[in-house]
DNA sequence: GTCTATAAGAGGATAGAC
DNA sequence: GTCTATCCTCTTATAGAC
């Protein structure tokens, strides 16, 4: 590790802030309406300095789903790290951790099927990387859970891996938010709930 | 009904034609990267023309999405024709409709939490009586699954309500068919699957 | 690297002739 | 009601002084 001079901690400290303030306005209204002139401006900066940070929107928001990529990355391995724990646990957990994050309004949204910003990403390399690790480690989890039993059998790992991933964006926790009469936390436990036991009623055996 | 003439003829069909067009350019592409020149383009006017029918952009999409709103109805009154149907029955039905239309491309992409299209379409009567009604319909029914114990009683009728809505824009449907080695019945048939009976394996007894 | 000022262009909407 | 041509606003991005 380098050390900094006390300008570059100047430098890195910013880039942070512009990072945490895009997280923030992604999770808030998504790329598209989110606009450079209003990070500049919640930031405290002018908009050409933003541009001597980041060359373009795109990479702007690239930068923030990196970090967003590296704590998921990060709860991955915070679920391994639990001894007992089974492989359907640790689905459960990291799927908890992505319904929490997103209810509480910190979760950048997922690029949409046209956006100009799923491009940029699939162009950058940190971003896939992350991506490619955190899918590799959820896909042995869901191959051991398929084995187990704990996870159906007749689903295909790819469509288990989307579902999951698909938490991220689930329009349906910021609906019952909406409502405005159930606790983050209750709307966390029932959409946890149809995600894995699904909305059928069990059989009592169950 | 009042008989028409062959100009007001012409002027329906034109309507019908530039809906047509907005439909499967929301389906494709959404609401915020749809433009009004390219509608026009496709349905072959000018963009002038496009504004004698519709005051706006909004408006446009408003008028496709209450089309939407009455296949939907249509489709739950198929469900209530069934004679011998369960209402778990007519649940997956509609459910299942959902999922096929979206995963042709003909499913318009609903308002994202941001969009000027939501707040368009919430002060649009046709709209949210069309949505009134399919919720109630659906509500009635998942409150009879309710206390047949074929939907998951832990859960209220919103939620249930909710995540069925929420199958019209799930984007595993996409994930799955970007992968391309699935058919589209088969991608339905696993999304169903989660859906109403979760990622978790069911007990040997299920 | 920060600022003010501005270019460059996209896209929604309209004027006015026919 | 249709067209061509234009307006106007918003937004990304950059020029150039300090």
């Amino acid at each position: 590790m380098t050390r900094l001079s006390f300008r570059q901690k100047v430098h890195l400290a910013r880039e942070d802030a512009i990072v945490a303030t895009v997280k923030r306005l992604l999770a808030e209204k998504g790329f598209d309406l989110m606009t450079v002139d209003e990070v500049a401006a919640e930031v405290g900066i002018a908009k050409a300095s933003l541009y001597k940070h980041f060359p373009s929107k795109e990479a702007l928001a690239a930068a923030a789903m990196v970090q967003m990529m590296e704590l998921a990355l990060q709860q991955a391995q915070a679920q391994d790290a639990q001894p007992g724990a089974s492989a359907i646990d640790k689905l459960k957990g990291i799927t908890r951790w992505t319904l929490q994050t997103q209810v509480a309004g910190e979760m950048p949204t997922l690029p949409a099927e046209n956006s100009s910003l799923r491009s940029a990403l699939i162009a950058h390399k940190g971003y896939m990387d992350g991506l490619m690790q955190l899918s590799e480690q959820l896909g042995a989890w869901i191959v051991q859970a398929q084995s187990d039993g704990t996870v159906n059998r007749a689903l295909p790992p790819e469509a288990v891996l989307y579902t999951i991933f698909a938490r991220a964006c689930d329009p349906v926790l910021g609906f019952l938010k909406a409502g405005g009469s159930h606790t983050d936390a209750q709307i966390v436990d029932w959409v946890m709930l149809t995600c894995f036991d699904g909305l059928a009623g069990r059989p009592a055996a169950g």
